[in-house]
RNA sequence: GCGCGUUUAGCUCAGUUGGUAGAGCAGCUCGUUUACACCGAGAAGGUCGGGAGUUCAAGUCUCUCAACGCGCACCA
């Protein structure tokens, strides 16, 4: 009795009322930063690791600063810092590092919303009003996305962190375009581009998602002396024909073949030649194809192939700059509807059916892409790199997956990586936004001779630009030489910069390297480059896991990470996409943790959730794992209470029922640390929870609560300590909180943090 | 159109190289308040999407069909 009493005057005040999480997170999270333990180097100076350890580094793919933290980040989060803390605690340098996005288009988006709200423009206020508007907004979107990114135990080395469009970054992305341009990969194009009318600028292939809608096929004469019909989706893009096309095999119109027609359409003067083309299919429509290479990259290429001239007939507001009385100056739909009328009126039309058709929508501003002929700059994929033996970018990419350099979790993702890769067109990099990285081309006034200028802008010049970091500089600071007549001494005023700024992706493709350092050979690149593992959603696989490994190996020469974990997407209870329309059975993370704590959150995410599966969350799933949270808690009160005085470091003799538990557990701590490194945490958090419950508390202190003794006694102590430590990485807050409070005879020996504790060995 | 994936208990999903089906949650019955009611014990619940094949043996391998989901491409 007397034993108990003491006993329990040395069990923490704090046990004796069930585990709440709120009161301890914030306080814990200060811990750990303020230990300094989260980075590297700290770990090393202070013997955390050794100097000389294996590396083990994750960067942080970066949120972007347009708003809060949803269940998407805090999945991602869950599992890179369970990756991270497992690391950590194996001994290896880790450095896991965290950042911001930039994300151009979303970014300006907000703001010019906010500005149409406000009934004015970014071409009202100018450039400079502009860009001091989206920086305010994204400083405010990344403070409150840092503070909730700790909130989920992050244990992110905050001493470097980076932006995507920050000076050391900007200093990357302009090393990488001037390395690029002068290898002849980056070249400035007439092409026809996906162009936003909404977002008045260009997107990527990849930036443009597909919709079905019910459209109408319209078949049709050009005129009353054309010989045939054709068929066609956009009658007011006809007003821009220069050919039709013909399969050249087709009887019915290989006569006509090289002829031309000229006529009136709808307003507009058109003279089309017929041409023969294998691309053509017979059996579709009429089998004659009216090219507007200007509005259709089908039509621009075959125009390519036979040397046709481009018309363009629609502006950049996608509105008609040719035709008659209501069809120019009208926006493209109600101009259809005067052609169709007309075409009508005049007898033309021969047939309009009912057919399913897929339309472009910008991913952005969801507004429907007009293609257009543009002066754009380009990656080109496909031209042979002499640094990297002669091989093209689209080869690098493919082959770091094909040699496993880089391997993709589950692996399924590598066919569709390769596919993508496969049908890999020239990557367009300028936008024609304001926010992001400026071109760094810049335009000689006084030397170059301009040929054309329109609205300001050079169109085009007799030599070559000056690409690079800054303006080559001459003697004095605010003055520049020309590498073209070697003037020196000239004011800025005499160079104008590009105006487009560059695909946002263009500098997260540098993001592994980039915030290493990068251009400089620093220790960091040195050290963590590769980085271990890039974990990041399934959905931008293109968009980033592949523009990284384009910019790694061929700017480095080496692969960016060596393996991609990719997870799925958070859905509603219902397996639903969570969404703003249905906000019911949407979960806020910041909600969940603050009702059910940060590690029940954690836990239900990660259990049974393998790579790239979807998670179905809801508050049932989240309140079971703070039970487990409390079980946790209850089961370390009796363990303190009744076995706290036992010294881990002198074991007794353990009778063989005890040895048998103590067997059990460490047959599942060689098995669970096997599954640690390859990746399968949803097996192990299950496994760690199932073995606490139903083996630890259900049978083991069942056993020993019998008869306590020091064999029964230094079980449940180390049984315990074992698992306090294994679950860490999963569940960081409650057994941080625990090993805080556990007496010192429990932590045998091991550091005062639990995070920089020992992985359990086997 | 091409490709990928999923289909196992009411729900969410495990099931490793083929050897008589498992967990969590929910529900049901009973119990317990000196670690824990954010608890314990117990029972119930499945012709493993359909069909065919290989095999002594198939949830697992092969083929085929179907439903659902996803990605890519797209024809004017």
């Amino acid at each position: 009795m007397l034993q108990f009493l003491l006993s329990m005057a040395e069990l923490p005040e704090k046990f004796t009322k069930p585990y709440d999480s709120t009161s301890v997170e914030d306080s814990i999270y200060s811990l750990w930063e303020k230990s300094g333990y989260f980075n590297p180097d700290t770990c090393a100076s202070d013997g955390v690791c050794e100097p000389d350890a294996d590396p083990f580094s994750i960067v942080l793919p970066p949120p972007n600063v347009t708003g809060t933290l949803h269940t998407g980040h805090s999945l991602m989060l869950a599992i890179q810092d369970t990756m991270v803390r497992f690391n950590r605690m194996q001994g290896k340098k880790t450095l896991w590092l965290p950042g911001t996005d930039h994300a151009a288009i979303s970014t300006e988006n907000v703001i010019v919303k906010q500005l149409t709200k406000e009934k004015t423009s970014k071409f009202k206020i100018g450039r400079k009003a502009f860009m001091e508007r989206v920086n305010a907004f994204a400083q405010e979107s990344h403070d409150t996305i840092v503070s909730q990114t700790k909130k989920m135990g992050a244990s992110l080395d905050w001493s470097r962190e980076a932006f995507t469009l920050d000076e050391p970054r900007q200093r990357a992305v302009y090393t990488a375009f001037e390395q690029m341009y002068n290898d002849g990969l980056i070249y400035r194009g007439d092409r026809i581009v996906n162009w936003d009318p909404k977002g008045q600028t260009t997107v990527s292939d990849d930036e443009v998602n597909h919709e079905e809608r019910d459209a109408k096929m319209y078949t049709f004469k050009y005129s009353a002396d054309f010989p045939f019909a054709i068929a066609t989706t956009r009658p007011e893009t006809k007003l821009g024909d220069t050919a039709v096309a013909v399969n050249p095999n087709d009887e019915r119109y290989k006569q006509y073949i090289g002829q031309e027609f000229s006529f009136n359409f709808a307003g507009a003067d058109v003279t089309v030649t017929v041409i023969g083309d294998e691309h053509v299919d017979a059996e579709f429509g009429t089998g004659a194809l009216g090219v507007t290479p200007a509005h259709s990259q089908t039509d621009w290429d075959i125009a390519q192939r036979h040397s046709l001239p481009s018309k363009q007939v629609i502006n950049e507001y996608a509105k008609m700059m040719v035709g008659m009385d209501g069809v120019v100056g009208e926006k493209t739909e109600n101009a259809r509807t005067a052609v169709v009328a007309w075409l009508e009126s005049e007898g033309l039309m021969e047939k309009i059916e009912d057919i399913k058709q897929n339309i472009s929508l910008s991913e952005r501003t969801k507004a429907i892409i007009e293609p257009l002929p543009k002066t754009q700059w380009w990656i080109d994929v496909n031209k042979p790199i002499e640094a990297r033996e002669g091989k093209t970018l689209k080869e690098l990419m493919l082959d770091a997956v094909r040699s496993g350099d880089v391997g993709i979790l589950p692996d399924r993702f590598e066919k569709t990586y390769f596919n993508w890769i496969e049908n890999l067109r020239d990557w367009n990099i300028s936008r024609q936004i304001w926010y992001g990285h400026r071109v760094p081309v810049w335009y000689h006034d006084t030397c170059q001779k301009i040929e054309e200028v329109e609205n300001n802008k050079i169109k085009s010049f007799s030599l070559e630009p000056i690409v690079g970091l800054f303006p080559p500089k001459g003697d004095k600071e605010d003055q520049f030489g020309c590498p073209h007549c070697q003037a020196t001494d000239l004011p800025l005023e005499h160079f104008s910069q590009d105006e487009d700024t560059l695909d946002t992706w263009f500098s997260s493709g540098l993001w592994t390297f980039s915030t290493l350092g990068w251009p400089d050979e620093t220790d960091d690149l040195k050290t963590f480059h590769p980085t271990s593992v890039l974990e990041t959603g399934h959905d931008i696989i293109f968009f980033w896991v592949a523009r990284m490994i384009l910019m790694s190996t061929y700017l480095l020469g080496e692969v960016p990470f060596k393996t991609v974990y990719m997870h799925g997407m958070v859905l509603d209870k219902n397996g639903k996409k969570m969404s703003k329309s249905n906000p019911e059975t949407a979960i806020d993370p910041l909600e969940s943790i603050e009702k059910f704590g940060t590690d029940a959150l954690r836990m239900a995410m990660l259990v049974g959730v393998g790579p790239g599966q979807n998670v179905a969350l809801g508050d049932d799933k989240i309140k079971a794992y703070r039970k487990f949270s409390n079980k946790i808690w209850n089961a370390t009160r009796f363990v303190i209470e009744n076995a706290g005085d036992i010294d881990l470091n002198t074991k007794p003799e353990i009778k063989p029922e005890h040895q048998e538990f103590i067997n059990q557990w460490e047959t599942l701590i060689a098995e669970i640390t096997g599954e640690m490194n390859e990746y399968k945490f949803y097996l192990v958090a299950e496994k760690l929870y199932h073995f606490f419950w139903h083996t630890f508390a259900d049978i083991i202190i069942e056993e020993c609560k019998k008869d306590l003794n020091d064999s029964s006694q230094y079980t449940l102590s180390y049984l315990l300590v074992q698992q306090i430590k294994s679950l860490h990485p999963f569940m960081p807050f409650i057994t941080e909180e625990i090993w805080q409070s556990l007496p010192d005879n429990l932590k045998a020996g091991e550091r005062d943090i639990l995070m920089v504790a020992n992985w359990p060995k086997s």
